[in-house]
DNA sequence: TCTGGGGTCCTAGGACCC
DNA sequence: TCTGGGGTCCTAGGACCC
């Protein structure tokens, strides 16, 4: 009988993919896309492709750093609509696929769930069948779980095959720093540490009882799972419901004037309300029952407020009037850099 | 390195109710 | 009356991911 498995397509330098296939002349090149694709704006790389990661350019950096380190390098626009018709492309390649489930994960990532005698020669027909539908190079993560098969992934790039099970885990993984481990950052690798808890394998022989006193009485038990390499196993091809949806603004040049400040405001809200009225890819036509607004003050300062609504709305004047109201709490009027808007569902 | 934009989930404290 | 215990909602913030 053939054994169930998780893979875990990944594309490879995707947005930076899919603008060398409309411009092969940039092939080979270090290629750079992000904000509107002045490097001399506040913005931050989306992708780099991997001639420009040679430069040390990452995914985050600012494109003002970026252009420092690769003057030479080239500089795109973020085309999210194009990106994200390209993803259903890919999408629908894999759900093509014969005898696969299919639990998208972003734009360049998918979990399938298949049985097979032989997972690694599927992988490989997977790209190859993305390859020849697309023109798209992808790496794959086969695993005995979702966690794995996804942790597998970085170790095949690019355009690699990787397997990770509970036969190899402590072997491959147990050695590592616990940032490693997908769901742990920064934050969470730096308050294990200060737990004498370094590396995966410290962290897979933790207490979960002593860590939930810690760090919650969810995330410090999971903590402890994912240290083991414990994870959901079935891949859910549910489509996704969205929880909230929002927009959010970086200004160009600080914004000083709060008449300024409130019509931002309004014209985010009456922006996201138009577009959970239509529907479409995020809001699927539901009204929000909360409205969140974000303020990121000069230098950096993030602050939220938020308050449920009388009733549930999608109507434009309805949303700006309410987050308005929100805006009104926030304590200071400091030059802002940052200004955001999110309806929840 | 002067730090985007779109999201999700968890936590903790207080309000409020029975 | 000096003081319970559970349940749920609201809110702000933290952490993480793509």
């Amino acid at each position: 009988m053939p054994a169930p498995w998780v893979l875990h397509v990944d594309l490879d330098e995707f947005l930076a993919a899919v603008e060398v296939l409309r411009h092969p002349e940039l092939a080979g090149r270090p290629v750079v896309v992000g904000g509107r694709g002045d490097p001399t704006e506040r913005a931050v790389v989306a992708t780099a492709s991997y001639a420009a990661r040679e430069h040390g350019i990452r995914s985050g950096m600012p494109l003002r750093t970026a252009v420092k380190r690769c003057p030479d390098a080239v500089f795109l626009p973020a085309d999210n609509p194009t990106y994200e018709a390209v993803s259903v492309q890919v999408m629908d390649v894999l759900r093509g696929l014969d005898g696969v489930v299919v639990e998208v994960m972003g734009w360049d990532e998918a979990f399938l769930g298949v049985e097979t005698d032989d997972a690694e020669a599927f992988a490989r027909h997977v790209q190859d069948a993305v390859r020849s539908a697309t023109g798209l190079r992808s790496t794959v993560g086969v695993g005995d779980n979702l966690l794995r098969a996804k942790i597998a992934t970085g170790f095949g790039k690019p355009q690699g095959v990787f397997v990770l099970t509970a036969r190899n885990w402590a072997e491959v993984m147990g050695h590592r720093p616990t940032r490693a481990l997908w769901g742990i950052g920064v934050r969470t690798e730096r308050t294990l540490a200060e737990r004498g808890l370094h590396t995966v394998a410290d962290l897979a022989a933790a207490d979960p009882a002593a860590l939930a006193a810690d760090l919650g009485p969810a995330m410090g038990p999971y903590y402890v799972q994912l240290g083991r390499g414990i994870g959901r196993e079935r891949v859910d091809p549910t489509p996704w419901v969205p929880r909230s949806h929002g927009r959010e603004t970086t200004f160009q040049t600080d914004l000083d004037d709060w008449d300024a400040v409130r019509g931002e405001v309004a014209a985010l809200a009456r922006r996201v309300a138009g577009e959970i009225a239509a529907g479409g890819i995020s809001g699927a036509g539901r009204p929000a029952r909360r409205v969140g607004v974000t303020v990121r003050f000069v230098p950096f300062t993030t602050r939220t407020r938020s308050a449920t609504l009388p009733a549930p709305t999608t109507d434009p004047e309805v949303l700006a009037a309410a987050a308005l109201e929100v805006l009104e709490r926030f304590p200071t009027r400091r030059a802002v850099r940052l200004l955001g808007v999110r309806a929840e569902f």
